[in-house]
DNA sequence: GTCTATATTAGGATAGAC
DNA sequence: GTCTATCCTAATATAGAC
């Protein structure tokens, strides 16, 4: 949906040589990558089909093999696109900011945004990756890379000596990625809400 | 796994008239329902197939449909019996506790130890409906009424007025059910360890 | 880059013998 | 209650024309 507008890389230090590495098939490979990430999503691996896929792009599930070689590799590229979009809103969030609490804050705040509006990458990586993929490792490798940045961000806190940092950080990132289960887009509540309520309620005490 | 050790029914007024209602079958649907949970569990309802489940049972795909009419109904009766399982599991953990908070912690104690260590089938039940399947709205009114249990413990818990008790709920049942996609029998946490350790996170400030 | 056509495999489900 | 045999459908994937 609206997460086809925020594809463009920008990579950290993204010169002028080789912008082909997500670009490989243009706007086509783009298109086809937005809705299997849309049908994954709502089907789940198994349950999603070349056809269904081809037949919403607008072509014939025999042109999908033309950009992508299996229906591995296909779930495999979203799984890397979903990883790539959710770290680099990640970075956004953090740029400029110096305080350790605003620091996470705005991480779980983008984090969650992306989960529950961003659209359908974010959810995909979430999920779990089938058990017999052929890129299972190096997925699982990437998204756990991914929640390495919160290990730091926690480990920047002045916390109570007691404090178990890494409950804190299962708690916190198990509130947030749930939250995928419950949230609907026309309740009264918000990404920036729920990240909010969480962090209050971690920091007053019950 | 160990599940098939506690699946002997245990209801607050089991008689003697009727044990029919879980038992249709007998043993041999017993352990349809268990297979079958595993499978769903580990590939989900799509990639699970019925040949793969007659095949660990031990008998021919076309034998299933005798125990059950289809494989919607067959993931209905796992997704059924697993909230039955959990619920009652809930049930014993409260049993004579007074103390609200003691009874939140046994409550979570409870569904994290099912969850965890419990087998196959709350597994299946803490997962995503297919939506095209047929009792889609009564397996997810039933799960929803099995929530609505933490919901009834949080509203008993003597809290600061400012605290959101529907944030709290979602989020303590969030990092619980999230665990499940990090948890590790062989690691050196427990379900009551975890319990205790997010318990604890919320009630000490930070 | 897409289509047509098709190979191949696997899936859910059924009928009837035993 | 299980098996044999089978129907029908749908899936991934490929080859080659356009």
């Amino acid at each position: 949906m609206a997460a086809a507008t925020k594809t463009a890389a920008r990579k950290t230090s993204a010169a002028a040589p080789a912008p082909r590495a997500v670009n490989k098939h243009g706007a086509r490979r783009r298109q086809i990558l937005e809705v299997a990430a849309a049908r994954f999503r709502s089907h789940g691996y198994g349950a999603a089909s070349m056809r269904d896929i081809a037949g919403e792009v607008g072509i014939l599930a025999g042109s999908l093999y033309h950009h992508f070689p299996s229906k591995d590799d296909l779930f495999t590229a979203v799984h890397e696109e979903g990883i790539r979009r959710i770290d680099e809103a990640v970075d956004t969030a953090l740029d400029g900011r110096t305080d350790p609490w605003a620091r996470l804050e705005a991480a779980m705040v983008a984090h969650l945004d992306y989960l529950l509006e961003g659209g359908d990458f974010a959810v995909v990586v979430l999920r779990a990756v089938p058990a017999d993929l052929g890129s299972r490792q190096r997925l699982v490798a990437l998204r756990d890379a991914y929640e390495a940045r919160f290990r730091e961000l926690i480990e920047d806190l002045p916390l109570p000596a007691t404090v178990g940092r890494d409950s804190l950080r299962l708690m916190l990132l198990g509130a947030l990625n749930w939250s995928q289960t419950w949230y609907r887009r026309d309740g009264d509540t918000t990404p920036e809400g729920i990240a909010r309520d969480f962090l209050a309620l971690l920091r007053a005490p019950l």
